[in-house]
DNA sequence: GTAGCTGGTAGACACTGTCTGCTCATGACT
DNA sequence: AGTCATGAGCAGACAGTGTCTACCAGCTAC
């Protein structure tokens, strides 16, 4: 009964490790842990991941996945409704899924600098979004030339953004339930007053 | 000869930490390595760190420490110039002293939430500081009724280019050497045009 | 001079990542 | 059919880690 066709082993101990990541932080990602949740011994994640830098890794990259699926999501043709829309999902998704969104920025534990010959690096996926912020960016402001310079300002405004509210720090110095506001000042800054 | 009044343990060992964070980042900061940087037994530590978490949160606070003391130090007095000032402090001091930056902001690593019932809370130290650059903030616009939430999102804003600085994505999006301009257009974003 | 405290040593335990050798099924080739 | 290679997972070992515990050298105070 169980499933007909059995998931291979690589995907349930990435699944498991996805598990342990939002159940407990990444710290809680270790190769035997995660092998145990899968129900396997203690040696065979070795077989896909020869490093607990390799596991962390995919588990991060199925966090780049989830993200990228919502992105695909955002159906606002309007630029400006449409950044406010990736906004939301960004920041929605650091709420969401906090273990996930930390460890996919944990550039510490991850590859992607080293090795890794096939398999698209990390960092670099999300170069194609900023190109799309960055067009966004551009037709909402009028002014293309200084786009790359306002959409980083606007990107790293969202990081931040979502970091702080991560760990409570914008109600800590805010007072609770003004991230709509916050969000709205940063989205006014950078692209101007609505409208 | 090697110094008069011997430096107490405690401070030897938070000295090893912060070396070895500088250097190896914070997961090579053990309670281990650390007492053998320090050269005494790998169950001294325990006299004065209880735990590892209580470790890591020692070395952190050390870098809070540091920070304070450059803030300390930015002499401007005009608000935007201050502005600023504080604003470069805090990226400089994330790209000199990049695992420092990084430790001080790895909340799952730190104390602070639980136990520790004397020593102020980490996080809590902010608020101060936040409380200074709203008051900047509210001089710049001239409208101190929005100040708290302008603070809050430049707050956020620097802290994102301090993350996406310190593992090279402004360049790898931005193309190198155009933080100062970044930086530029962030303040402009935040507290309008010059003058 | 002896009791108690402070600051440190040393051994043990469970756990981790990594390495290595092993088993056993499957499938290809002769 | 028989052999061989390969894929997939198991199991044991090793060093290193955090944590716990017992122990001991000095010092101070009575």
């Amino acid at each position: 009964m169980e499933s007909g066709a059995e998931r291979p082993l690589r995907e349930r101990l990435v699944d498991a490790g996805v598990e342990l990541v939002l159940a407990e932080g990444s710290g809680a990602v270790g190769l035997r842990e995660t092998a145990r949740r899968a129900g396997v011994s203690h040696g065979a994640p070795r077989r896909y991941f020869a490093t607990h830098r390799e596991l962390l890794s995919a588990v991060a990259r199925r966090g780049f996945e989830e993200l990228a699926g919502r992105f695909a999501a955002v159906r606002e043709p309007d630029p400006r409704a449409r950044v406010a829309g990736l906004a939301r999902v960004y920041l929605g998704y650091a709420a969401e899924r906090r273990g996930m969104f930390e460890l996919m920025f944990r550039h510490d534990l991850l590859d992607g600098d080293g090795a890794e010959p096939a398999g698209p690096r990390l960092r670099e996926a999300t170069v194609p979004l900023f190109g799309e912020l960055a067009r966004l960016v551009g037709e909402c402001t009028g002014d293309a030339e200084r786009a790359p310079v306002a959409t980083a300002a606007l990107w790293a405004n969202l990081h931040g953004m979502a970091q702080l509210q991560g760990w409570g720090s914008t109600g800590l110095v805010l007072g609770e339930g003004r991230e709509e506001e916050l969000l709205a000042a940063v989205l006014t800054s950078h692209l101007g007053p609505e409208q």
